[in-house]
DNA sequence: CCCAAATCTAAACGATTGTTTAGATATTTA
DNA sequence: TAAATATCTAAACAATCGTTTAGATTTGGG
């Protein structure tokens, strides 16, 4: 056919995600996706359409990094235990991509909270509920919690996230481990 | 001396500080502000001096609408059952002002959380830790926790406060209300 | 080997950002 | 009432935003 791409799709976006997790989505400007990603405008637009395609694109490469922690939720078995655990492998993950920024759908969340961008928000919630509904699932195990209190503590352990991806940003490894245990205290 | 102002600035820097709790600071342009406060730009710079000073007055505007809470935990003699209520007050203070954004500070911790923006994250931390001491002075009371527990349980209040904000923006007053009472469950 | 097609560079696009300025208008004081 | 001065409107400012375009460059197939 023609002449061929000079950078590989899967690792551009992989760097124009790391930026948006570090900077937002309204912080990070093409410039700055310029140089960190290495090629120019014209590829940019042309291999994901616009910035906000980019975006979604670096939103499901963070997903699949995330993947296999989210699978080894899945199919462990110690029900809450595993759920302490995964709280733990979210903030290691993030420590080990050399970023200390929270977790990237956290922080969408957040950011996107009062948009009416319907296409990312959909995605949050997608995310929201699905974490939401594993949690559920492994709760259930212990036989003994009430339906109730299930969903109870289901959305407290969701929200407790929030403050993990808070804590991830400035806290010591120390304190993050106390807030993970005094989160779990009680469930 | 000469004309006269043809609007209060306490009034159009309320209007202000609702427009940024409800956007965020880049969310936020100066049509926008001008359009919210009803007086152009023009004014907002003689007054304000920026977007940047219009912000800083607007945070301290909202520090003074919740200093009567700030107050009434301090001076309150019940311990933690005293924080728990002010937990209930930060949400309840929000629904008071018609606004469903969670809590400014907290969002604009967030927000700023990776800038470098000296003056705002400096007012974030003095908050934060202002907030910490307090928590801190309230574990105190019942003498029967260690110091290190005390701690502990200053940052995990410090960091539930994320996920009450995030609550107070999707949830329903029940989830909130689950989720205060479990935060406070073990503590 | 040359034409066709895809990717590159680099400049320009219009829109919007925060900020400033020029000039009209209103108010106070002498 | 007239001069002084602060505030108003409204336009323009330069810089940056995300996006598009024109033209040079490289590549592969007939």
């Amino acid at each position: 056919m023609a002449r061929k791409k000079e950078y590989i799709e899967e690792e551009v976006i992989d760097k124009a995600m790391h930026l948006f997790w570090h900077n937002g989505y309204e912080n990070t400007s093409m410039k700055m996706l310029e140089q960190e990603m290495g090629i120019n405008k014209f590829s940019i637009y042309s291999s994901f359409g616009s910035k906000h395609g980019l975006f979604l694109k670096s939103l499901k490469c963070y997903n699949s990094k995330i993947k296999n922690i989210f699978e080894k939720l899945k199919n462990a078995s110690n029900g809450v235990e595993d759920i302490k655990e995964f709280f733990y492998d979210s903030v290691n993950i993030g420590s080990q991509l050399g970023n200390k920024k929270g977790c990237l759908l956290t922080n969408t969340y957040n950011e996107f909270s009062e948009s009416d961008d319907v296409l990312i928000k959909n995605e949050m919630n997608v995310f929201m509920s699905n974490l939401k509904n594993i949690f559920i699932e492994k709760l259930k195990t212990d036989a003994s919690k009430s339906e109730e209190t299930v969903l109870k503590q289901a959305n407290f352990l969701l929200l407790a996230k929030h403050g993990l991806a808070a804590a991830s940003r400035v806290n010591t490894q120390k304190e993050i481990e106390d807030y993970i245990e005094m989160t779990f205290k009680n469930i």
